[in-house]
DNA sequence: GCAATGACTGGAG
DNA sequence: CCTCCAGCCATTG
């Protein structure tokens, strides 16, 4: 299986993170932890990531450089087509990156929830 | 079905 | 803020 097919529950899961990443506005970044927990699986952030890591083949394609870990930083950055096009896109956006970090994470932080803009 | 892996996280030093 | 350690859980071999 390199397509679709993955277990029913987890279908579920990674199509609610698509959804949720696709959500994301431009110029913001949020976490994979906010994901986890909005879908109710707090302790499954790595999920999230498994499920970004799989996004690059989908149609539409998902904006995965919008998310990064806790601290900001560009975890999946070499998962991209070239290590340097996450932290590209993100400048692209207006985001200020340093060192493949998020500068005012904080601040650029996008809740899932209703607390869009 | 078991063992290893990973785009994670929080606590402790 | 950085590093190390242990817990988490679906995917993959």
């Amino acid at each position: 299986m390199t397509e679709k097919q993955y277990s029913i529950r987890s279908v579920d899961f990674f199509e609610k993170v698509y959804d949720v990443v696709r959500m994301i506005p431009k110029g913001r970044v949020t976490s994979y932890r906010a994901i986890a927990i909005h879908l109710g699986a707090s302790k499954s952030a790595r999920l999230v990531g498994a499920a970004l890591h799989l996004c690059s083949h989908l149609i539409p394609p998902v904006p995965a450089h919008r998310v990064v870990n806790s601290q900001g930083l560009l975890s999946g950055k070499h998962s991209f087509a070239t290590p340097s096009l996450m932290a590209d896109l993100l400048k692209k956006e207006g985001v200020e990156v340093v060192d493949d970090k998020v500068q005012h994470f904080q601040k650029l932080f996008w809740h899932p929830n209703g607390a869009e803009d």
